[in-house]
DNA sequence: TAACATTACTATAACGTTTTCGTGTTGATA
DNA sequence: TATCAACACGAAAACGTTATAGTAATGTTA
C-alpha cells in the first residue's frame, strides 16, 4: 500500500524544510521563485495534495455540513438533500447524510455521531419521534457548543436558529380554493396528526379556505392518519379509511391530501369505488414528486420546491458557520418561507 | 461562542498532565481508581467527548465512507444509500454522499474532494457520462492510493476492486420468460442505449427468453432510448416512441421495460390507445420503486433489493478497510451477485 | 565600517489526541 | 541498608498542516 505524500517527505527528498514547502505551494513571498518553481514540480510529481483531516485539525473547521432526515426513500427530502449538495459542493463543502428513519433516539445518536468536530454545523428535519416527544435538548446543546443548526420543513418554532419552511397554510389554502373554484362543493382533506406540524398548518389552510367561500367544516371529512405503523399496515389502513370515507360520503366531490402519496391512494380508491376523476371527484396532493407525475391520471399538486429549499438551507447555515470565525456580533436566526406553487394536471378539471 | 472542551482544559483544571486524563478516560490500569474516578466525573460536568477530528488524523483512519452516485432522485439509490446508512452506522461508520449529476467531470471533483483524507473508502456506481468514456483513470488512481473501492450496480469489470451487482440478465429473462408464459405471443423490450452495462445485459436476458421460446427477435420490438437528452425532452421522446412502437405493432401483447418509469410511461400510453392492462398487454418493469407499487394498475416487476445492495456493499468496503490497517495480504477481489425477484402485480395476468 | 534592511530561508508552536518511554515515590526483599 | 519491583504519574513524539517568530547571509546606507 503506497503512502500518500505529505509535506515531510516533499521536505526531506527537496532538502529544505517542511514550512519552506509549504510556503512554496502557497506562493508564499517569502521564498523565491526559484525553489517554488522547484518545489512545486516535485509535488506536482509525487501528486502531492494537502490531507484534509491536519487542515480541518489545525483550522478547527471541517468543511462539511451535515443533514438529518427522517427518511431518504422520500422524493421530497432527497431534493431537498439535492439541494444542499449543490450549494455546498460549489462553495467547497462536503456532505454528510445522517438518516433518523423517523426515530428519536436515532437522531440523537446520529448528531452526538457527527457533532464531535466532524462537522460545521448541521441542517435539520426532525423525525416524527422527535416532534411527537418536542424534546429538543440534542439542539439545544448543539447550539450551546456553538454548532450552527438549520431547520427545514419540520420546524420546531421554540429553537432559536435559521429555519426554512413552507407556508404550509397558504399552500394548502390555495389548493382547497382552486378546488371550490373548480366546482367541488363538499371537500373533504386527508391528512396526519396533528403533533406532524405540516399536517396540522395545512388542516388549517384546508380550513381557511373552507371560510372563505363560507362553508361549515363537517368533522367526517377531516381524515386524520395515524402514520405511526408499519409502512405496509399503514398503507393498508389508509386505503380502508378512505374507502370508508368515500362510501359514507358518496357526495364527496374534491379532495385534498396532505401528500402525494395519501392523494395517489385516494384516486386508486375512487377508481375501484368507480369514481370519476376529475369529473365526479377531483384531488389535489402536496409535495411534487414523481408519484404525482406519473400517476394516473396525472396528479395535481402543491409545489414544494425542495431543492430550492436545500439551496437556502445551506446558503443559511454556511453564513453562519463563515460568520462564526470572525468573532463579529451574532446575527438575528431568520426564517425563510419558501413559497409553494399549485400545478395544475389531470386530477383537477 | 462556547468553545469544546479538551483533554488540555480538563488537565489544567484538574491539576494533572494531559496523558493522566487521556488514560484515565480509557481505563487505564497506569492510573490509580481514585484519579480515574475523579478524571471522569469532571470530564462528564464539562461534556467531554473527544475530537474526532484529532483521532482521525492520530489513527490515520476517518470511520467514514463516500458513496457516490449518479442521481439521489432515484428510488433505487436512495435504497442502497439507505443500505449502507445501516450497516455503516452499526459499524461506527459515517456516510458522506457525493452526487455525479450523471456527469463525468462531477464524479472526478467529487472523488478528488474526498479522496484528500476525508473519508477511508469509497462505494460508487458510476455516471453514465464515465460508462460512455470509459475512463476510468480517477477509479485507478484512488486504488493506487491504497483507497479501497467498492463498485455497485454500474460497474466496471476492468477495475481491480469488489462489487455488488445484480444479475441484470438473468433478472431480465425471468421477466420475459414470465411474460412469455403468461401467453404473450410478441414481447417487446423498452431499454436503453448498449453503452449502460445494466441496459445491454437486460436486453440480453431478453433476447434470451426469446431464444428459450424459439422466437426470433424483432429489431422494431427493442426499442433503445436515448436518455442522454434532459429529462423532460426524455420523457416525451419516449413516450412519442413507445406510441409509435404500439401503433406500428398493435399485436404486441407483452412489455419488458429495464426501469419502472419507462414501464409506467408504458402503460400510460398504452392507455391512451385503449389497450387494456393485462388482458391485452402485460407488463413488466424493472427495479421495485414507489412507481410500480402505486401506478394503476399496480407494476409487476423485478426487485433487485437496493438495501440489501446497500448493505453488502458497505460490508465489503469496511472489511477491506480493517483489512488495510494489518498489512495482511491483500485479499482477492469479490464480485458480490444480488439475485432478483419478480414481483407479480396486477400489468400480468 | 558599523548599523541596518532585505532576502530566503528554518525552527517552533499549535490544533487534540494517543502512546511509548521516563521518572520519582513507595514498599518489600536480601 | 542497598536493590529492586510496583505503582502512579508526566514528558515527549507523532499524525500533517499553517503561521509566527527567529536567523543566517547578503546588500545598503551613513
Amino acid at each position: 500500500m503506497k503512502k500518500r505524500t505529505t509535506l515531510k517527505q516533499l521536505a526531506r527528498e527537496l532538502d529544505v524544510s517542511i514550512s519552506t514547502v509549504s510556503k512554496a505551494l502557497k506562493n508564499s513571498p517569502e521564498i523565491s521563485q526559484d525553489t517554488i518553481d522547484k518545489v512545486k514540480a516535485f509535488a506536482k510529481l509525487l501528486n502531492y495534495r494537502p490531507n484534509n483531516i491536519a487542515l480541518s485539525l489545525k483550522n478547527r473547521k471541517t468543511k462539511t455540513i451535515g443533514i438529518i432526515i427522517p427518511d431518504i426513500v422520500h422524493h421530497f427530502f432527497t431534493k431537498v438533500i439535492k439541494g444542499v449538495e449543490n450549494y455546498a459542493n460549489a462553495h467547497g463543502y462536503n456532505v454528510i447524510v445522517g438518516l433518523s428513519n423517523e426515530s428519536f433516539s436515532n437522531e440523537v445518536i446520529n448528531m452526538e455521531m457527527l457533532a464531535n468536530g466532524s462537522i460545521d454545523g448541521f441542517i435539520i428535519s426532525m423525525s416524527r419521534e422527535t416532534m411527537q416527544r418536542q424534546d429538543y435538548q440534542h439542539f439545544t446543546e448543539c447550539l450551546n457548543e456553538g454548532i450552527p443548526l438549520v431547520m427545514f420543513d419540520r420546524i420546531a418554532n421554540e429553537i432559536p436558529c435559521d429555519k426554512v419552511a413552507v407556508d404550509d397554510t397558504k399552500g394548502a389554502r390555495i389548493a382547497t380554493e382552486t378546488l371550490l373554484k373548480k366546482g367541488a362543493k363538499k371537500v373533504a382533506i386527508i391528512t396526519t396528526k396533528d403533533y406532524v406540524s405540516v399536517g396540522r398548518l395545512r388542516t388549517k389552510g384546508y380550513l381557511e379556505a373552507l371560510d372563505a367561500y363560507n362553508i361549515n367544516p363537517i368533522a367526517d371529512l377531516i381524515l386524520k392518519i395515524d402514520d405511526d405503523l408499519l409502512y405496509e399496515d399503514h398503507l393498508e389502513n389508509l386505503e380502508t379509511q378512505i374507502q370508508k370515507l368515500l362510501k359514507k360520503h358518496p357526495d364527496i366531490d374534491g379532495i385534498f391530501a396532505v401528500n402525494e402519496l395519501y392523494a395517489v391512494v385516494a384516486m386508486k380508491v375512487a377508481k375501484e369505488l368507480d369514481i370519476e376523476i376529475p369529473n365526479k371527484l377531483q384531488v389535489i396532493g402536496f409535495t411534487d414528486g414523481m408519484l404525482s407525475k406519473h400517476a394516473t391520471p396525472a396528479l395535481s399538486t402543491v409545489s414544494q420546491h425542495g431543492e430550492a429549499m436545500g439551496e437556502k438551507a445551506a446558503e443559511l447555515l454556511i453564513r453562519r458557520i463563515d460568520e462564526r470565525v470572525e468573532d463579529s456580533p451574532i446575527q438575528p436566526m431568520k426564517t425563510t418561507i419558501i413559497s409553494t406553487d399549485l400545478i395544475l394536471r389531470n386530477s383537477t378539471k
